[in-house]
DNA sequence: CTGCTTTCTTAACATAGGTGAATCATTTTA
DNA sequence: TAAAATGATTCACCTATGTTAAGAAAGCAG
């Protein structure tokens, strides 16, 4: 978490930011498997992986389950819909492997924004970002083909395909784990 | 514009921040079909949308179009990608109907966000909000048919369906023309 | 009003990706 | 180490959506 404050604001960051995170959030580890929120209730944190993985999924009327997001080390992953509104929260958060994270509930949150204000700036960047890799998400989905998507996500984060199961992969991209197969296959051939 | 501020933050705002968002911003009216922004370009501007309509969209290598974003009045609209990192463009941004947009260019951006902090905050609960809007339209993306998401968006957009022409609703649907016209044609059979 | 241009619809056919079921491989647990 | 989960692959078949092409409607400019 500390890195992701100097990467937005720079090196030298006032001592004062540390103290304050520090007294506006707390860490804690879970063990592979564990549900961190879930669908229908209020997402109570934000959490800031600092070690192991997590992912969001929403299951649909049908049954069908999908990845909203991925996150291992140095990302962030929460239901924004629900934690910054406070409606209940469409997604589940899960641990993939045993993981320690930083959380934030949204009291802390908004008081932390209220107690400096390059807090406020800090978040605006971070959700500036997520904003931006999400377009590009978005344009992928509807504009490119799936074996196109498979390749763009294997060259931007590589580190995600040795680690995360191919299932889950497949259902970030939003296809059948069977398609994925079918593609990697035909990958390897050419 | 200011209608925007005093959503998110409240109806009682210091009156510094109207003269300040005067001093870093500026409108502007276009015609229609006008291009605001190329891709391969910096996106120098983010619009808020006063009056009138307009959409980005992306041209992959196929040459296939595809709809990013629509906007309509109290919308804004931006190259997120492009405009936050001062990378190139890969939207195209154009006024569908005669356009006045608030205009504020990068640097405005960052003065505006150093001249009072709750700018920060302004735009930082933007960014959210924006987020959480990404996030339900990759979830019926990657996890509901054609139809629901027709559906859907006919229910949360409805000023959208009557102004903006089919062909550009399909391809923010990600899909075809033809494709929304036999989902349309379905629904009204039942 | 007339003739463009833009948008929408329809239909026949093609294809990427979904479905369901079986098998194999790998990891976890007892 | 055996048994049980879990994850990956393959295959035959199916379906939603894409493609190509044509014409109908609607909007707009002269």
């Amino acid at each position: 978490m500390i890195k992701n404050l100097k990467r937005v604001l720079g090196e030298d960051i006032p001592e004062e930011l540390y103290e304050l995170l520090q007294q506006y959030s707390f860490e804690k580890s879970f063990d592979k498997k564990v549900l961190l929120s879930e669908a229908g209730a209020d997402c109570k944190y934000q959490y800031f992986i600092l070690e192991g993985s997590v992912y969001s999924y929403y299951v649909n009327e049908k049954g069908d389950k999908s990845v909203i997001e991925l996150a291992i080390e140095e990302y962030w992953i929460t239901d924004a819909a629900s934690y910054f509104t406070g409606k209940p929260s469409v997604a589940n958060i899960k641990t993939l492997e045993p993981t320690r994270a930083l959380l934030i509930n949204r009291e802390d949150y908004d008081a932390l924004c209220c107690a400096h204000p390059l807090f406020d700036r800090f978040f605006r960047i971070l959700m500036q970002n997520a904003l931006a890799s999400l377009h590009d998400r978005i344009l992928g989905t509807i504009s490119e083909d799936a074996e196109h998507r498979y390749r763009e996500f294997s060259r931007l984060r590589p580190y995600f395909v040795q680690r995360i199961p191919q299932y889950l992969i497949a259902s970030y991209l939003g296809i059948k784990p069977q398609s994925l197969s079918r593609i990697r296959k035909n990958l390897f051939q050419k």
